[in-house]
DNA sequence: TTGAAAGCGGTACCAT
DNA sequence: ATGGTACCGCTTTCAA
């Protein structure tokens, strides 16, 4: 039942027996490199595969001193874009011959560079920050011991490359779409003074420019939370003349907005249309049908690679900040026309 | 600026050295075996430390031919839950001087079975598998495989080492504090025909039965979504006589029917009190503020470690079938009393 | 092109 | 208790 004859695997020797050659062109084989006749080389991978021969990574590292791991941190694995960047980066790097060691302890800064420094004890040559550490001096500190690359955020004053999505634009996208289904009275709900938010607030004022609406112009300033989109529902509500819209800063405080909007007995989408911002799960369900900015885990993850192997290759490149097109999702929250 | 002076590490030769001892008394005293006179190992450990001597994990693995590396499968990195489970399992793994490589990308069994051979690569000795992958016979196989621990099932009918939430108990749990609230007709929204559903619903009928409410039981089938609730309260609101409380199988479908008993004007808790299930981030909000039942996930991983530590040393023990406690939190969606 | 041999940084066995 | 030494499986000169 529990035979488990675990024999241990061929190793390069014996791949070398077989095809009758020396461990040396075996190993050059494999790897595709050097000069190797053509014929050989095939000898040598029949060898190999009737084998079943998996090169043994361990000693790889230890005879080359070089590895093939990258180090991944995780602010808050909770965070399902933060979650699903990591799965993208664990497969994408597995396409591209490298390992992605996960360190999803890094909800704290301390913690965030005591998990790089484990991370270093594994040879990992490469770090990927999903949103971790936070200090832009801990961000420095951890790209100047390896070639790094942060995404979720521009970091446009560290000497790092990274990649975020281009919250102008989503926001944009948003103000654009709540326009062309008729509103014009549009309220953003802010999520407060970080970069990220400055940069969507920039993109609401500057659609509502565009538009022509910048009498309209109002940011409640608020957080990324449920909670901070009730209250900020509360406000509104209790106003004579209701916006026609409200933009906010994520679909959290868009939920919180639109349980406020219930209470109130406000109709959604015909007195009030809402557009969050991220797609999360809950937002897509028949329920809430929540009109959002889609931010694509995939393209950060693959943008972050891209980035991360330029690096790699060449060290003193300077930093890319690269941007990544968000998308707009409709819903039933704003389907007024 | 980017100086980079990455001189190579110390090694166990330059700590024994330094020491003025042979590399195997180094070896030993690091790892702390064997006899070394407590002198000499001070002088070791002392000169390692001056070094900032690191043993090299690859070396080590490649001599003794034994990895200290376990392979942990997340089905659904997006699930809060398993992503904490995850998260606590790399935290516990490095506690016991063990490496947890993730593979985040098994949502699917057939992906599930390929990250385990990739991670078998990488010569993990065991396995963790959270809520991956989902059949059993594919769970038996990697069983076979490696040492390994399931952590989200019980898994009865399988061959392996599993760890859970005790439902029975979660349900009771809910179901005796919407009694002590004063609640007696008690709905129970299912998840559906999984065994652990089943279990929840056991646990509701149990405890129904203990409070001599057996009359009221009922228990209507959904699932765990957000729309599930929602076409649940549908039904129920329609009704002529509501009933006192509603238990949800997750906090999700609590959350579909609390949405949907905005929509009608009832008050909660006053009219309904609503009971969730697994305290997801959002049930927290001072808005929804909904009672549930906690699920830990740290109970869990340790949980699973144990288990996994446990089998390591004694891989002839029969499986073990852990169950972990839940927990009540008692929020605003019950607070009627 | 191919092969021989010297490590890489440890562990483990055998003497001492 | 401590030291010597033969590997672990692969990469990498260096010759042939």
């Amino acid at each position: 039942m529990t035979i488990q004859t675990r024999k241990k695997p061929p190793t390069l020797s014996d791949v070398a027996k077989r095809a009758g050659v020396s461990r040396s062109l075996v190993s050059l084989a494999i790897r595709g490199e050097g000069y190797v006749r053509a014929e050989t080389r095939e000898k040598i991978t029949k060898a190999a595969q009737e084998l079943n021969y998996i090169p043994n990574l361990a000693a790889r590292m230890l005879a080359s001193a070089q590895s093939s791991h990258i180090g991944t941190l995780v602010g808050n694995i909770t965070n399902p874009l933060q979650a699903e960047i990591a799965k993208w980066i664990t497969v994408l790097a597995g396409e591209h011959g490298q390992n992605a060691l996960l360190s999803l302890d890094a909800d704290a800064d301390d913690k965030a560079e005591g998990a790089i420094d484990g991370l270093i004890l594994h040879r990992i040559s490469s770090a990927i920050l999903i949103g971790a550490p936070y200090e832009k001096a801990a961000i420095a500190r951890v790209a100047a011991k390896l070639p790094s690359v942060y995404i979720g955020r521009l970091l446009k004053a560290v000497e790092i490359d990274s990649v975020t999505t281009d919250h102008v634009l989503g926001a944009g996208l948003a103000v654009d779409h709540l326009v062309s289904v008729g509103c014009r009275k549009i309220v953003h709900l802010g999520g407060g003074a970080s970069p990220g938010s400055q940069r969507m607030q920039q993109g609401y004022e500057n659609a509502m420019a565009r538009h022509g609406l910048s009498e309209h112009f109002e940011v409640l300033v608020g957080s990324y939370s449920v909670d901070s989109g009730a209250s900020a529902g509360r406000v509104l509500f209790e106003r004579d003349n209701l916006p026609d819209a409200v933009f906010a800063c994520n679909d959290l405080a868009a939920i919180g907005l639109l349980n406020e909007a219930a209470k109130h007995g406000i109709a959604v989408p015909d007195e009030l249309c809402v557009v969050g911002y991220d797609d999360v799960t809950m937002s897509g369900s028949e329920t809430l049908a929540l009109t959002t900015i889609h931010q694509s885990a995939r393209d950060l993850a693959e943008a972050g690679m891209k980035l991360l192997l330029r690096r790699l290759a060449d060290p003193e490149a300077s930093p890319n900040k690269t941007l990544v097109l968000p998308r707009l999702v409709v819903r039933r929250s704003t389907a007024r026309q």
